[in-house]
DNA sequence: CTAGTTATAGACCAACGAGTCTATAAAAAT
DNA sequence: ATTTTTATAGACTCGTTGGTCTATAACTAG
């Protein structure tokens, strides 16, 4: 069991096959053999990597999240200020390629089983600490802990029921829908503040260098 | 097949055993077997009142929901004003009984279907359809109709993203912090508003006589 | 070049689950 | 009271699915 180029190229591959086999069947649709077969190899060798579909599923729900978190790296790392920062957390988290129907659909199929597999309990932990994290960073330089720390929730509750929406209607929510009520949240929570909506122009235009369309 | 009063309670009462098998077992969990166990008849039987697996789970997602709407009703009509009319909305939704990982979970479950499955998709629509309609006959006569409409979504995206965490993380958010999160919403969107204020108050009291605990 | 290791696939197996068939008990209708 | 309909269950079928066993091809190390 040498963990060569070999193996990490190939447990990639078969993780985003069932995590595109995930948006498209559901979480009963998707089975062993049809993530093989959209990853165009035996049942048997897609096994071989991940022992069982457990696991599989596993690595796709990390793979879901490792893109996401590509993207806040890379607004982050190009933030200056703290209302950058929070606004790199927002704006990643409704990029035009990830903030699709089709993605959401495999986001609710995972959470769904989540409570009832404890593997999977500690990578969606991981994955909102991370995000209360990043968060918390910068928001603790513009209030006190106390009101930083509801606010981050505030935040990231919202973000994730829009994603839920957006699974959820076909065509209800889409990016833009989404921004705007980040932005009345936002707007709310911080009115009147020239230094935020500074921040929030400025990484919407690096978003859309960087990501254009 | 004559819709009898036996037919009526069957229903009713199998409807209630997808629903807790769900909660306990997640969708994948989830067998026609089980939930004939758990009503403690024969398999066949439960086939008899649905026909298939689909429809059972199609009346426990209506099953779940009426709960849920006859708790929303007991207060609407015990409102009289608007905000009260608002905070009926958002109080039943964490309402003691209700607002569990358990019931969480069960959600969870059913939702994770609703986009591979149109008729559980209309029903869900016909929910989230029915929360915006109550809000904005509410908020209408408070602020004008844009921002009415953008405010009924940002409410039922918030209700509906704290019941994302309750079903996700065991222990994290329960109906406090849920209800201090919309409160935080509800003073940013509407800040120092009296008659917002008494109407909360009066609600979080008619719900605590109704629903004591 | 050879020996061992890894990758891949095909056939197979055992479990399970949805739905049907058949039979009988209960109830309703005549 | 008898006949028809409804309710319920047990046995069974048939397809599916996760996972294993076995065989072979490809690759790596010495």
């Amino acid at each position: 069991m040498k963990r060569n180029k070999l193996w990490r190229l190939r447990t990639e591959e078969y993780s985003k096959a069932a995590f595109e086999t995930l948006s498209e069947e559901g979480l009963s649709g998707t089975t062993v053999e049809k993530v093989a077969k959209r990853a165009g190899v035996s049942k048997t060798n897609v096994l071989h990597y991940f022992g069982n579909k457990a696991r599989l599923l596993e690595m796709a729900l990390r793979y879901g999240n490792a893109d996401l978190a590509r993207e806040v790296s890379a607004l982050l790392i190009r933030s200056n200020t703290p209302w950058e920062r929070v606004y790199s957390v927002i704006e990643a988290n409704f990029s035009r390629q990830f903030f699709t129907p089709k993605i959401a659909h495999a986001w609710l199929s995972l959470l769904a089983e989540i409570p009832y597999n404890p593997s999977y309990q500690r990578i969606q932990t991981a994955i909102h600490q991370r995000m209360r994290s990043n968060l918390m960073h910068a928001l603790e330089q513009l209030a006190e802990r106390e009101r930083a720390e509801e606010v981050a929730l505030a935040i990231s509750v919202m973000i994730d029921g829009l994603w839920l929406r957006c699974g959820l209607h076909e065509g209800g929510i889409g990016r833009d829908t989404a921004l705007q009520q980040m932005e009345l949240l936002m707007e709310s929570l911080f009115p009147s503040s020239p230094a935020r909506l500074a921040a929030k122009a400025r990484i919407d235009e690096i978003q859309s260098i960087l990501n254009p369309g």
